[in-house]
DNA sequence: GCCTCACTAGTCAAATTTGACTATCCGAGG
DNA sequence: CCTCGGATAGTCAAATTTGACTAGTGAGGC
């Protein structure tokens, strides 16, 4: 659903084993406070809610050498629930633009993870999305050559215009990332080579 | 803050006299449960909220001839603070660009209602946001450039891509609105003929 | 006359988000 | 030895958002 849900749990899923601060500073570093709503609480939010679906499971913090600090330091990890569902949320946000205010950022987000999907995968991923934003695109061009009559108050195009060239913008942008990666650009999940995919 | 706020206070200022339900007919009308959010609830909650804080006022519904249907139907419209908050919020949603995930939502609704201003005051706004995008700008360029040495996995530079190409596609926009504007279309609030701008 | 369907108008509990606040530990400086 | 700042780790009440649900009204069909 929200781009944070992804975030925490694909933050998790690289760490393999984190707790919420691991988490949270993580999501800091990468600005994500900007560019989606992570703040601390929606964090340790998403973290208990998805423990709560079995998404997650709490585990012993590793205690590590000297250290016995702070407060409760509960650590989780994806259980194969988690797993099939990170997957599935992956696909989602890459594949389906449902053009809601956070469509964006959710697919922000799963390009933070790209690199855990194979290079076939993440292109047809791609590839669909594409054609849905296309459609889009017509659409609104659409709309913009024929609002005149439509009885809209003119300056309402611009709000179309505006939507129209995001859109085109984001097709642009698209269509050069599907390149890249045909091109053999990145270390995907299927390379091998100095792997910056996050292990499983 | 949220765009909701701004649409709704708008759509009451427009009608010079509203109750939630017209506001909410009026909002769906445009889509904007799909650009901004505004569910039934935050409609009414938005209306609440701003009569606690002394922007709106209820005020007897007209009992329009023949109508005595349904609950209660109280209506709402602006105060003098409402009117001056409604002014602040317009030169901020229009001006300020604060790169949040809201940002453009609130620019979008804002433009909604852009022929409530003068033409030179809606020029200024723009020109000014214009400034504060094309710094991004500028930094974004910086980091899409040099992200290479900075240590992160190189895929992230698709993130910075893509910011960057929206940002691009939304200072296309913005000039060309204000050229539009400089070049007289649209009825503003300075203008006379045949008002679509709402009278206050 | 009665039933259904669609529109009108809004409520409300549950889910989510926010971000200021608490509390612990460590190291450096005095 | 004491303290003060900073990092660590998280909590919690309040604010906000969501959207399914309630409930009155009129029009049209049978």
């Amino acid at each position: 659903m929200s781009a944070t849900r992804l975030l925490v749990l694909g933050v998790v899923r690289m760490y393999g084993r984190a707790h919420g601060y691991q988490v949270r500073r993580e999501l800091l570093s990468w600005s994500a406070d900007k560019w989606a709503n992570v703040a601390p609480g929606s964090i340790y939010h998403a973290l208990k809610k998805m423990t709560a679906e079995r998404l997650l499971e709490e585990v012993a913090a590793d205690a590590e050498p000297g250290e016995a600090r702070g407060p409760d330091r509960v650590a989780y990890r994806l259980t194969p629930d988690g797993e099939s569902e990170f997957q599935l949320m992956m696909a989602k946000s890459l594949s389906e633009d449902d053009q809601s205010p956070q469509g964006d950022y959710r697919l922000a987000a799963a390009v933070t993870f790209l690199p855990t999907l194979t290079r076939a995968k993440a292109i047809s991923l791609l590839r669909h999305r594409i054609t849905a934003v296309r459609a889009q695109e017509a659409t609104t061009r659409n709309l913009v050559e024929e609002a005149e009559d439509w009885g809209q108050p003119p300056h309402v195009m611009e709000l179309y215009r505006f939507w129209l060239i995001t859109v085109e913008a984001k097709v642009t942008w698209l269509q050069g990332l599907v390149a890249r990666l045909a091109g053999g650009n990145y270390v995907m999940a299927d390379d091998d080579g100095p792997s910056f995919g996050f292990p499983g």
